[in-house]
DNA sequence: ATGGTGGGATGCCCA
């Protein structure tokens, strides 16, 4: 989702609905300060954010348990202009919940493919990579997730005109970008909502601009990467469009997934 | 015309 406390009724409505134990959000776009941790105390979570200014933010929130709270990963790259101070910024968290080292994560947009945020992108995955693989290097039978907004769509069918990106030089479907997705594949996580999901035309994210949500027109970049142990126990998945509809939508649908006990 | 919508430390930057 954007913009927590411009949505907060609307998460609060949708925690009751879903019931779910564990919730990863990403682009809160507020610092710790401004955290509306009494939503969650209400709702029956425990929560934790990591917000150091308006932009990124990442939390979890759950009622399963919430322990050793980790706010950037291992080696997480900075972004610096030239001449300016680099930043880690707040795009990175980790939680356990019930037994599940769970990462709330939000991959850097790109901007475009000849933009220094580009780089930065990749460089930030392949940094993430090296850390999910060493998780379950350590532990094979780690409980993994790495879910969130990972600014990707790795297949043609992710967006509603592959031809168009290709042709506007888009971001999110180049080879690289997609090499860095595939690359947690690799590393032996996987996709658990797209099983249950099939495409074409399932999205996850719509933009505001160009009434995109009622033309179809979507995108999905929105995942959640289990690994080996925790993908075993996966029964369901899905995104809920209809949290999309309305006033005061989020631009990103939540995806929701289900485990066996 | 090409960010046309939406939110934030708002009169600009980010997606």
């Amino acid at each position: 989702m954007n913009s927590l406390r411009a949505r907060a009724d609307r998460v609060e409505a949708w925690l009751q609905r879903s019931d779910c134990d564990v919730l990863a959000i990403q682009e809160t776009k507020c610092k710790d300060d401004n955290f509306p941790w009494e939503l969650f105390e209400r709702m029956g979570y425990e929560v934790a954010h990591f917000g150091v200014n308006q932009w990124n933010g990442v939390a979890i929130a759950s009622r399963v348990g919430l322990e050793d709270v980790e706010r950037t990963f291992l080696d997480q790259p900075s972004f610096g202009k030239a001449g300016k101070d680099p930043v880690q910024e707040a795009r990175a968290m980790a939680a356990t919940c019930a037994g599940i080292r769970i990462w709330s994560l939000y991959v850097p947009n790109g901007r475009s493919l000849d933009d220094e945020h580009m780089p930065y992108k990749l460089k930030w995955l392949e940094s993430l990579k090296t850390h999910a693989q060493e998780l379950v290097t350590q532990d094979p039978q780690a409980q993994v997730a790495l879910m969130g907004d990972w600014n990707i769509a790795p297949f043609d069918e992710d967006v509603w005109d592959i031809d168009l990106f290709i042709n506007n030089r888009s971001t999110h479907v180049s080879p690289p970008e997609r090499a860095a997705f595939h690359a947690f594949e690799s590393a032996g996580f996987t996709d658990v909502v797209r099983p249950y999901t099939p495409g074409p035309g399932v999205y996850t994210y719509w933009d505001y601009t160009q009434l995109r949500f009622p033309k179809k027109e979507g995108m999905r970049i929105d995942f959640v990467l289990a690994s080996p142990a925790l993908a075993a126990r996966v029964t369901g998945a899905s995104i809920d469009r209809e949290e999309r509809k309305g006033k005061g939508a989020s631009d990103h649908a939540p995806v929701v997934v289900e485990l066996a006990d």
